[in-house]
RNA sequence: GGGCCUAUAGCUCAGUUGGUUAGAGCGUACCCCUGAUAAGGGUAAGGUCUCUGGUUCGAACCCAGAUAGGCCCA
């Protein structure tokens, strides 16, 4: 008789190969058909809302790893508050205005601003940013990702750029906005300002000079006979001209050097490093004072330029002893951290040069219209600075006494000439109006920062950063809803005048702006155009710049957290990089603390970037970049889906062949795991199963083991600490099931009748084990989780329409739990007999193991007595005896002792079973051939088989 | 150059307020099984807790510095 026909071996159609790069297709059709979202949204209708609002990525490339982290990481919280019964809407996003877009395009097209009108390009941008929208969601939807695709919010939308308007319209009301003057790059030959990405360092030979600069009534000052002067050091001579300060360091200490009739004063250590031999040499010097930096603030200098103009000193912590004379002259005009400096001295930001580069009539006569980069006016300013005595000679080889220097200089991307730092008129938002910047502070402490140490950073950000800087030269981008009278120059920024451009925005896009004159944008109701508020004239021109892009995602709360009506103000949660703090968290941050006086979210989680291997940030100079779409084909989103589950985000996150090649073992182990516990419930149903106060004591621990798992998982989603939800999944699958109660249970699962009590008790828990093990996975394993969710025969078209599993506190046993802490320890000691006995060659199944078990203990006689029909079982082993001896016998026993605490201690002998092996169940017993219609099979399997 | 952050087995992570021989899983090696089978089980080996000082009776943990790396600035 072949007996194996007779057993109940595992049966499932789940295969083990999981061919996801197939399957996966195949389960995102399954869950556009159902409208997946649509029902998740439904099951929850009504309940409290729970509003991840997406931060939006530029529409620009494909999407990279940390993109695919981004999404992901929103993705499982989304899932997962969903099947807590949270309505979780997730309206995607993208960020479709700004330079990565317009660079881009520009290099695509190969063409320069001058070369096409702004309207045909806008377009063309247009075009650009919507094919890659498309391309970047079907990229996030492969990766699983659920969420309103067909209708994601697009900041180019007319609606949207309404919304902008708006929300900029509000923050003038609020005196927020102003302009002011500040410096861009800028290429004199484009004649366009240029951004950070548009600049390239290139080295460059510029014109080294020491520059004095006389102090005004030096001897009164100092009580110094001889004419003092600060000696600067430049490399762009032309910036002189707008000069504003000199800028010393602090904490340096100062040399007045005696030299030739006159004193300078030059930082100590340039002197002694450097200087003495360039600018002394062999001259005769004494040093006559020394001081402290800041004990030479606010000292009057004569102006180099201007007769009837003062160049004070400041102190300035970015002066440098790194080369120079530690008197740094200061232009605000000119420079970044001139500008900044100049803000916060109140110093006048000149700029005395026009977009072609040239000088302006506020500049002296004889520069006026000469090229500021033109080597024949460096000539023209030296030989003015050497007549009038300021140039100071060098030493050196030397051109003019001054000298030629090669360095790295920024040049224009598309020309490749080098450009110039120039002031021009910005717009700015102010953040310290109305108390803005102090009550974001206040605010940020009732903001929940994961990690919380983004709490620190942020703040550290928003204590020193400058106003916001909202104007862009640019094409690509929201127009700033502004008017000049052409008259008299006199700004119109009524909350008429931009209601007109939000009204026509929202009828025919912010493209509007360049199509229409003034007069036709600004005809109000009633037909009359607004007025010069100054000089009463009705004739204006448009403001060219373009708003920061920055401030197009920072007013999404308002643009479609505040306009769509599956959302709620303000957000449950903004969850981005940690680049983030400086971008949208803080832009959103501002705009609404401005126009609403509210924090945008409550919540903030930011993740680190993704790096390789060794830590490394990727590079295609480095060639370890890795892509999404690399996993995908290798492995299966799900695979990557894994990767990003399982590591401590809010650090920096690896990636590497031999990273992804673990998580690709645990996914084979995981997915084995729930095709065994799928394989053994092939003919089980729901109402098979049998209530807990029949279950066998070890599925009673299971289950209580389970509810277990059931709260400590929960409890780190609810952290946001995935990779702890997993570790514990994970654990729980190799630890608990696999190595224990799946092997444990076997025999009971196999040989057992179908219907038998004790095959039903397993069944049940194996049950229950599954639903909840696929339902807690599904925010992670989206797509594994599904396809064996179909196999489990629950009413369920998804595994996503199910609520959260709820550990039941009933089923948590503590006394069953601390028993079966011992009974596990027991089993690790007897598995260690067994495998020296294996090694020995006298067992190789532990079936065809016998286990004598001594003990002398009271105690440990009682445990073990007391589970004598469990031992078979919990060790997989064929037949034990447990003898309790006399204290003196027990001693004499050659065996390693094993101590179990609160136990005591035992010894255990294993031996090869007595008896034949049973064919049917391979447990060797005595009984084996005693009837004789089956001669090779144990009584228990008779019993089963009648 | 500045601000913030990180560093524990090959990999991913634990490690309570400082307190015995620093843990887990995976991977590796070896063994077993062949009724989860391109599966399953068992055992074992693996660490100068990045480095150097300091505080302390005692440091993976606290302090200072260095090195390497990340983000944001300049």
């Amino acid at each position: 008789m072949d007996y194996k026909e007779t057993l109940n071996l595992p049966k499932t159609n789940f295969s083990m190969k999981a061919d996801l790069s197939k399957k996966e297709p195949e389960i995102l059709k399954f869950w556009d058909e159902i409208h997946l979202y649509k029902k998740m949204r439904e099951k929850n209708k009504g309940k409290p809302k729970y509003i991840l609002h997406d931060g939006p990525p530029y529409a620009n490339g494909h999407v990279h790893i940390g993109t695919a982290l981004n999404k992901i990481l929103k993705d499982i919280v989304v899932k997962y508050k969903s099947m807590r019964g949270y309505d979780a809407p997730y309206i995607p996003g993208w960020d479709c205005h700004g330079l990565p877009v317009e660079f881009q395009l520009f290099k695509e097209l190969g063409i320069s601003k001058n070369e096409i009108s702004q309207l045909e390009f806008r377009k063309k941008a247009k075009n650009y940013a919507l094919n890659f929208v498309k391309i970047q969601k079907e990229e996030f939807k492969r990766l699983g990702v659920i969420g309103d695709w067909e209708h994601p919010y697009l900041t180019m939308e007319y609606n949207y750029e309404m919304k902008i308007i708006k929300v900029f319209a509000e923050l003038v009301k609020q005196g927020y906005i102003y302009k002011d003057l500040k410096p861009v790059y800028w290429c004199a030959t484009c004649e366009t300002a240029l951004a950070e990405a548009e600049v390239e360092y290139n080295d460059k030979q510029s014109t080294s000079i020491f520059v004095r600069f006389p102090v005004i009534d030096s001897e009164k000052r100092f009580g110094i006979k001889e004419p003092v002067s600060f000696l600067i050091w430049t490399t762009t001579p032309w910036t002189l001209v707008a000069n504003e300060a000199v800028a010393i360091h602090p904490e340096y200490d100062y040399n007045f050097v005696k030299i030739n009739g006159e004193s300078i004063i030059v930082a100590k250590k340039r002197w002694d490093k450097e200087l003495h031999s360039k600018l002394g040499g062999s001259i005769e010097f004494e040093i006559l004072q020394s001081e402290k930096g800041k004990n030479l603030a606010g000292i009057s200098c004569k102006h180099p330029f201007y007769k009837d103009k003062v160049s004070r000193t400041i102190l300035e912590e970015y002066v440098t002893l790194e080369e120079g004379t530690g008197c740094v002259h200061t232009a605000p005009g000119h420079g970044e951290e001139d500008y900044v400096a100049g803000k916060k001295e109140g110093l006048n930001i000149f700029s005395p040069v026009n977009n072609k580069g040239k000088y302006t009539d506020e500049a002296p006569d004889f520069l006026r219209d000469k090229s500021v980069l033109n080597n024949e006016t460096t000539l023209i300013i030296l030989k003015y600075l050497e007549e009038n005595e300021l140039l100071y000679p060098v030493l050196l080889p030397t051109f003019n006494n001054s000298e030629i220097i090669t360095h790295s200089y920024p040049h224009c991307w598309r020309c490749k000439n080098p450009i110039i730092f120039r002031a021009t008129e910005q717009w700015f938002l102010d953040v310290d109006k109305q108390g803005l910047r102090k009550n974001i502070l206040d605010e940020i402490k009732n903001v929940k920062w994961v990690p919380e140490i983004g709490k620190n950073r942020i703040t550290a950000m928003m204590e020193i950063r400058p106003d916001w800087c909202l104007s862009r030269q640019r094409y690509w981008g929201v127009p700033l809803p502004i008017f000049y009278c052409k008259e008299c120059g006199e700004v119109l920024m009524t909350q008429e005048s931009i209601q007109a451009v939000w009204e026509l925005f929202g009828r025919e896009g912010s493209d509007a702006w360049f199509i229409y004159e003034p007069e036709e944008i600004l005809k109000l109701k009633n037909g009359d155009s607004p007025r010069c508020p100054k000089c009463k004239k009705n004739k204006f021109r448009k403001e060219t710049d373009i708003l920061d892009v920055w401030f197009d995602s920072g007013v999404s709360y308002e643009a479609v957290v505040r306009s769509h009506s599956d959302l709620s103000f303000p957000s449950d949660l903004y969850l981005e990089g940690s680049d983030q703090h400086r971008g949208w968290f803080q832009h959103s941050f501002i705009s609404a603390m401005g126009a609403l006086k509210k924090s945008p979210f409550k919540t903030v989680l930011t993740h680190g970037f993704v790096v390789d291997g060794e830590g490394r940030k990727m590079s295609k100079s480095l060639g370890n970049v890795m892509g999404p779409e690399e996993v995908i084909s290798h492995g299966g989103a799900d695979i990557l889906r894994l990767w990003v589950c399982s590591q401590n985000y809010t650090e920096d996150i690896r990636i590497s062949e031999e990273i992804l090649g673990h998580l690709t073992d645990a996914y084979r182990k995981i997915r084995n795991t729930i095709r065994f516990l799928l394989g053994n419930l092939h003919n089980f149903k729901k109402e098979d199963g049998i209530s807990c106060s029949e279950l066998i004591e070890i599925d009673r621990f299971m289950l209580s083991r389970l509810q277990k798992l059931i709260e400590e998982v929960t409890l780190s989603y609810e952290k946001f600490e995935y990779y702890r939800s997993f570790r514990l999944l994970y654990n729980f699958c190799t630890v608990s099931l696999s190595a224990f109660y799946l092997d444990v249970s076997k025999d009971r699962l196999y040989t057992f009748k179908a219907k038998s009590k004790e095959r039903l008790s397993v069944q049940t828990i194996i049950f229950e084990i599954a639903q909840v093990l696929i339902k807690m996975l599904s925010p992670f394993i989206s797509f594994t989780a599904e396809e064996s969710w179909s196999y489990l025969g629950v009413d369920k078209e998804s595994v996503f329409l199910n609520d959260w599993p709820g550990a039941k506190k009933e089923w948590i046993d503590e006394n069953l739990e601390k028993r079966w802490s011992r009974i596990l320890t027991l089993r690790e000691a007897v598995n260690r007999e067994l495998e020296v006995k294996r090694k020995e060659s006298v067992i190789g199944n532990s079936l065809e193991a016998m286990i004598e078990i001594y003990t002398s203990d009271d105690a440990a006689f009682d445990f073990l007595d007391s589970g004598r029909n469990l031992w078979g079982t919990v060790f997989i082993i064929s037949q034990v005896n447990i003898e309790k001896l006399a204290k003196d016998d027990y001693e004499k026993i050659e065996l390693a002792m094993v101590s179990i605490e609160g136990i005591g201690n035992l010894k255990i002998r294993v031996q090869k079973a007595k008896g034949k092996k049973c064919i049917r169940c391979w447990n060797y017993s005595e009984n084996v051939g005693l009837n004789a219609g089956h001669p090779e099979i144990c009584e228990r399997c008779l019993r089963q088989i009648k």
